[in-house]
DNA sequence: AGTATTTTTTTGAGGCTCGAAAAAAAGCCT
DNA sequence: AGGCTTTTTTTCGAGCCTCAAAAAAATACT
């Protein structure tokens, strides 16, 4: 069942700490990192003489502040930008993009494209997405060959395993196993990822004060997503990427949701849901599409007169309360993030949302709960994407193979 | 922030797997378990002779089938009863009860007691619980010093290090740290556990081919508790123990809770709700005790005809139904086991229950969502705090501290 | 220029795991 | 019975890895 630890894993995990140390802490003197990983200045000094020599870190005398101090100056380590690439698509409504990443984590390339995602066939989708892959991996200023890993981020629900896309509100297509399709046409390792759950890894990037070992980052937008990051770990189901927020149950036989139940939150606070309530289109009619745009005009509206459209918005912020409150009683409070065009409505939908939640026994403190709000999230998705291939490919570097080293020791005594 | 593996973890770990692929496999030889942990031969004879020498481990010559095979007999190792115990404390509503148990998992000495924890006051109900306590430790059959370990169980919210009672409904008084009043008593390290917890992961023991790595355990008593384990780990709030099933919201407004909320799935489906709707109490009703005798008579009533006994478990169902398939949006669905009182009643609870939870996004496939019951919660409890306390001796057992070995190779050359 | 201070590298020692080979402990076969 | 086969367990040498201490390096201070 569980494995033991062999004792090469033991190289290869410290190198992926020095590595991963390197990332989060941008240039680290070997000392420092010797301190983060409590590992010592030896083996530090070991570990990262390699990382160089193989070309995956660098030194640079970075820090100018550093004159001031007495003693040898601080070496900074860098993680060597070329030392590998990896590439995000990013697939949401009529929306599909993609960026070249370096190992450091700039963006050196990228391209956008409109699709119609709801009425395209699947080869016809499973092809755009390939070619634009294929139009940036056949860049000439691009080695290929550094290209380590891709990540995609779908809106939707995943697997568990972050290789298909399950299913997803901007096809009426299900099952496209996109990891396996990207890596047998490129030959690189890839993964389908979940778009909320990156929201939640490049908030974390960040903000890592904020967005530490427990938080939340819930989407407010057509459909109502989350990812849910507990104890330091993304949060997964045990088959799908789970934590489906905007599927919990606000009124038992309620409004029709998209998913085409009754009564979900999302019922109640997806774009669609606000926009039907403050039309005064009845609970049971089917979800529709409502623009960006119309949105906003109708959050202004909202904010200039006491109207059904205000109402609207209050009763989004009672469902996501009553939601809030019962994801609280099972994971207790936790510091949210509101992102997606409705998060800058989150004026609107904040009173209702804390009265609903003070209700609650989930809720309890609800002061303290605290609400911070970005109204983008496809540049979240993009670096969650990025930011998670790249900790991919760390663990990838480091797991070294088996070195053949000349053992020439032939002993012939017994 | 992350640490890095030291060269003294590596045999810590892997002693703790030795321990543990014993106390799970009962009698493994020594290739069964080099199998099962992935090291090798050589590291599992190693490993087991330190322990052996150490009294935690002893050989048995036990499996006679093994008299077929050929070759070098196996040999089995065990757990040495005597190696260490532990002690078990369980608090519930009126009732106290204390357990010594050996290494090797076995009762060897137990006492139970009855008290009116509703009404004792703070000094009093400590006071008990420590002296029961110390009456079995002061057994002159037990050795004093053997017991390593005392893993206390109490119905209500823990803290999620396991070390207070932070509220119960078993008692007005709240934030009792339990962990550290025991310690400090008896100079004997202790946690304080969440008895829906402890449920889990009794049931895992139990049964591990059911319960692996996903399921749900829900106590259907007085009030709803929930003990869940996804992806092989015990799941606990970020403060307190979390998982409380009974508190997610099933009617915003809706039924008075024992918790002072409204419309909680307890307040629908706890004992005292279903017998508050069967009489045709007002829902606003404070909640009132009500025995397990009565409960067993009003399930009896509602098999005989169909009254308002049967439709108070059909509305127990409905809203069992409900929560779960929000649950199951967060987490996916997975074996449930329905324990406690009610649990004797789940025939005339499951079909509400299902017919709820198939209106549910999370509830998808509700047929093959499967439901044990076991109507008996307090053995499990105690088993748990058991396993648990276990648990934790093997992995002090195996941190050695320094041994000191006589290095007498004094090696002058340079 | 010399001293102090801090960081980084080098070195030797001690541990750990692994693979291969040896030893042990049976059953099987003639 | 005695040798052969089979399987389990132990032993042994080799290769790594980490650590602590010492040495080296690089700069500021006096």
């Amino acid at each position: 069942m569980s494995v033991g630890i062999r004792h090469d894993d033991l190289r290869r995990r410290n190198r992926a700490m020095v590595i991963s140390a390197v990332r989060r802490a941008g240039q680290p003197s070997r000392t420092e990192i010797a301190a983060t990983t409590g590992l010592s200045h030896s083996t530090i000094s070991a570990i990262s003489a390699d990382l160089i020599q193989e070309g995956i870190l660098t030194e640079s005398k970075a820090s100018e502040p550093t004159a001031l101090k007495r003693g040898r100056p601080q070496i900074g380590l860098a993680l060597n930008p070329e030392a590998a690439a990896v590439l995000t698509v990013v697939l949401s409504l009529n929306f599909l993009s993609v960026a070249v990443i370096d190992y450091a984590g700039q963006v050196i390339a990228e391209e956008q494209r409109r699709l119609d995602t709801l009425v395209m066939p699947r080869d016809e989708l499973i092809g755009e997405c390939l070619a634009i892959v294929r139009r940036r991996l056949q860049d000439p200023d691009l080695d290929v060959g550094s290209v380590a890993r891709i990540a995609m981020g779908i809106q939707g629900i995943t697997d568990s395993h972050a290789r298909a896309m399950l299913w997803s509100p901007i096809t009426p297509l299900t099952d496209i196993p996109f990891a396996d399709i990207l890596e047998r046409e490129f030959g690189i390792p890839a993964t389908m990822e979940n778009d909320c759950n990156m929201m939640a890894v490049a908030l974390r990037w960040r903000d890592p004060e904020r967005y530490r070992d427990n938080f939340i980052a819930i989407l407010l937008s057509h459909g109502i997503g989350m990812g849910l990051v507990l104890k330091g770990e993304l949060f997964t189901g045990t088959h799908s990427s789970g934590g489906e927020f905007g599927h919990m149950i606000h009124r038992p036989g309620g409004a029709l949701c998209r998913c085409g139940r009754r009564g979900c939150v999302e019922a109640y606070a997806g774009n669609y849901a606000i926009w039907r309530s403050a039309m005064g289109i009845s609970e049971d009619a089917a979800p529709t599409d409502v623009g960006d745009a119309d949105m906003r005009a109708l959050a202004t509206k909202a904010r200039q007169e006491d109207g059904p459209e205000r109402e609207a918005y209050r009763r989004a912020g009672e469902a996501l309360g009553f939601g809030l409150g019962s994801l609280f009683a099972l994971i207790d409070p936790a510091p949210v993030a509101m992102v997606g065009v409705s998060a800058a409505a989150f004026d609107l939908i904040e009173p209702a949302l804390r009265e609903a939640i003070a209700q609650t026994a989930g809720g309890q403190h609800s002061n303290s709960i605290s609400f911070d709000t970005e109204p983008n999230e496809l540049p979240l998705i993009r670096e969650g994407c990025a930011m998670r291939a790249l900790t991919f490919v760390d663990q990838e570097i480091f797991a070294p193979g088996v070195q053949a080293k000349v053992g020439a020791t032939g002993k012939n005594v017994a």
